[in-house]
DNA sequence: CTCCTTGTCGTCACTATGACGATAAGTCCG
DNA sequence: CGGACTTATCGTCATAGTGACGACAAGGAG
């Protein structure tokens, strides 16, 4: 076979909730094209790696999160002849769901790594066409909270009811009525389960701690208001 | 840029329903490898040709629909290393909805393609992965009936609701009451609106004939039973 | 005309939801 | 130590949407 030359990059729309709101994990590009701009993590694809693989890989260079457990997937796939300078480079983009970090971003690369308020990004100010996958990836996430129990994959292995429904809060950017969202959490079968304990980390009347559930798809889904 | 060397396909899950039953397009293959199994139709992307170009310029080729009507969507990209005994191979899928065609499948490559009913693809048969690539989008159908309008991609301009009906039944699989599923469809802002005339090709009380209207998404979504 | 087929409208009970009141159980501060 | 304040959790109520299904409408076939 005689292929045409063309680079296969995987690209990531890292998302987390911090200080209750959606944040990505942006990197500023220090080599042309676009040197000086902000991009979405990733790198090319190695011969004989898979690219969910490639994925993982970029993932813990960016974040130390090497683990398994991390929710991953792929959003969609960009190829448009034009979207590199260098080149012919097609791009498989991915979104990954991580807690909020208990430690700073670290890793090789994690010197130009920041975290962006989705909100505040200057679709702009990214380079490539990255600011269309943020937007796919964003918009993905949205969606799955909807039918999904995904926003747990934001919480740490054990959290609050509010705290979720911040996550939810924050991926959508309304507010939820915290009596209505609790009736709807607990009484949705295998989304949350009680993990026993109780904490007042959030202040107020102590909270039960739950984490998440079996349940794979949310019926009926949650409602965005 | 150096590249490793890498081929790029786009593979369409071309889906119609005929008969009240879900089908696929596909094509026997006469060459190697895989010489003579039934496969998605596909092709590789050009240089300089972006990928729904190529998706479209293969749906043309096997289905001779060249509209841009025809809805056309990206499922996702399957990169596994050894997924090509040709090389490394990286497919970008595309679910295509085509309404029941009222002349046979014609283009240059016809020869070889043939409607085949979902439920009756053996997964063993197809080349490549191309049974992960068929189960991908088809379920990507199923799921997009449920919030989207896109049942109506199935059909003729116009159509009775009952035709609609069917076509949620052959893509689920399920029976639908079709009391109900009136009330739901005709209820549903934008869904369908009336075309002015009726029909009597169905048998029966002559059906009001509808055509899409201009509804995205559906608020709320259909119910697989 | 009568039967048969499909289309369309209506009813009823039940579930899920949005809006919101009320109470519980901690912390904070004076 | 006793509010005041904060967050958690439960309950109530009216309403929308749904599944199950009865009833009638309006054509064609024999």
């Amino acid at each position: 076979m005689d292929f045409e030359p063309l680079g296969l990059a995987a690209d990531l729309v890292i998302l987390t909730v911090r200080d209750g709101r959606l944040q990505v994990l942006l990197i500023r590009r220090g080599i042309a094209p676009y040197q000086g701009r902000w991009a979405l993590p990733g790198g090319f694809v190695r011969p004989d790696e898979d690219l969910e693989t490639t994925a993982r890989r970029e993932l813990a260079e960016e974040t130390g999160l090497s683990s398994e457990r991390i929710h991953l997937e792929q959003v969609a796939t960009y190829g448009a002849p034009d979207r590199d300078p260098r080149g012919r480079v097609v791009s498989v983009a991915y979104l990954a769901l991580v807690p909020d970090l208990p430690a700073p971003v670290a890793g090789s690369d994690a010197a130009s790594a920041h975290w962006v308020e989705v909100a505040e990004v200057d679709a702009g100010r990214l380079a490539f066409d990255h600011h269309r996958i943020l937007a796919d990836g964003v918009e993905r996430a949205r969606a799955k909270l909807e039918y999904s129990p995904l926003a747990t994959a934001f919480c740490p292995p054990e959290f609050t009811i509010s705290e979720l429904r911040g996550v939810y809060e924050a991926v959508w950017g309304t507010p939820l009525d915290p009596r209505n969202f609790h009736r709807k959490v607990t009484k949705t079968a295998d989304f949350v389960v009680p993990a026993g304990g109780t904490t007042t980390r959030d202040g107020g009347r102590p909270a039960q701690l739950f984490h998440r559930g079996t349940a794979t798809t949310l019926h009926p889904p949650m409602t965005r208001a």
